[in-house]
DNA sequence: CCCTGTGAAGCAGTTCACAGCG
DNA sequence: CGCTGTGAACTGCTTCACAGGG
């Protein structure tokens, strides 16, 4: 039952779930952000020309994206923003919570931890951590800080599953190993290094200073290009 | 003697430059930074497979994304390390500085004011903005935040290129247009939101909220999969 | 007649595999 | 003989264009 030949489908829990392209994956979390828009807004259906306005993309591009999630558009009318807004949560594995620790309690990480963004979009912080002694004890945002080699337990303790490395370069990989050894399933770095992560750990990077370093080659070349989801 | 059928060979300036796909534009900081390391263990050359190595990706690919840049290695050696690191900052336009302003001072912003990283890889923060009045007049890293109102003379003044947003969603596409206006030439947004901007300024987005949601899709399925550069 | 869903065409990026230079 | 540079094959993504349902 578990069919991969064409890597079209394949089992998800119990769901026989079809496989979504990657560059459509990486839009997934834009269209959600402008449903989300459009159900405080009172809209009931949206249109895919109105959706790739909101979204920054063409009208056919959303058509084929979310034509890979199933059929749930009406010929005619459009979408069902709130039964489309499940299905793209429900997609990206946003039905269950997925708590989140971050290591390096730097000025990024410490501005990372006073965000409030993440609790409210399902990704709750509920671990600090550092190497640092200055740092471990600290309370920021009602989180005390904890030593790095309290990270085993601290992961099982609160069901941690993704971890973010805000340490600089030099700690990063050592952090990463860390991370996976103690069970943290996926990892997001703003290290500006290249990581070494087993396969079954998706990994994401930011780096800011490499983003400026694409702007400035689109810049000298007189603008006229954009990039990133 | 500007040609641009197959879209191969443009001007810039005087010189007639290899036009460079996206994909590699996007992987050259990180060879850059591969052969800053390289630099300071004293080697001399590299060859594509080590240069792969620490860059993360494969072989074929350096070579391949190094052929844009011209023809710089040596056959049965490698490229040389200085020299293949001073081409790649040409290409990427990184012989000129690019001053910075960022606006919005909140964590984030306030988090990359104190980052050290920028000034060091030629983007120098210069000019920090608010439209709060608990913000303006702040001393941060030894600048005084300025209000948005004094953003065209500050751009002005300090010749200004890149902007980097983190105000809230909300606030954003203002931001993004007072800085067209005021005559920045490239963006960096951190905020959650589509922008809209002129062809001719080339913007790049972070959101870490998609970042995790994208993650969450891939942990989902049981791990498997890489992404950004 | 409007708007979705999708084959099919077109395009960009990756990988292969090897000719050719040092 | 090692390692680059690159056509050519291949894979994946985007865009087109239209059939067909409401």
């Amino acid at each position: 039952m578990t069919r991969r030949r064409d890597h079209t489908y394949y089992r998800v829990g119990v769901v026989l779930a079809r496989e979504i392209p990657d560059a459509t994956v990486s839009r997934l979390p834009i269209y959600r952000r402008s449903l989300v828009e459009l159900v405080s807004q009172g809209q009931v259906t949206v249109s895919s020309a109105r959706l790739a306005e909101l979204a920054g993309v063409n009208a056919a591009k959303v058509r084929k994206d979310l034509s890979y999630l199933g059929t749930y558009g009406v010929r005619g009318v459009g979408y069902d923003v709130e039964y489309l807004l499940a299905q793209v949560g429900e997609a990206l594995g946003l039905d269950v919570e997925a708590p989140v620790v971050i290591v390096g309690m730097g000025n990024l990480g410490q501005a990372l931890a006073h965000y409030g963004g993440f609790s409210s979009r399902g990704f709750p912080i509920v671990g600090l951590v550092d190497a640092s002694p200055d740092k471990v004890g600290m309370i920021i945002d009602g989180i005390e800080v904890a030593h790095i080699d309290a990270l085993p337990e601290l992961v099982d303790r609160l069901g941690v599953s993704v971890g973010i490395i805000s340490t600089p370069a030099s700690a990063a990989q050592q952090v990463a190993d860390a991370l996976v050894a103690a069970g943290v399933r996926s990892i997001l770095t703003f290290a500006p290094t290249v990581l070494q992560v087993p396969d079954s750990v998706p990994l994401r990077k930011v780096d800011v200073a490499t983003e400026l370093q694409i702007l400035s080659y689109y810049q000298q070349r007189g603008g006229e290009r954009n990039q990133t989801a």
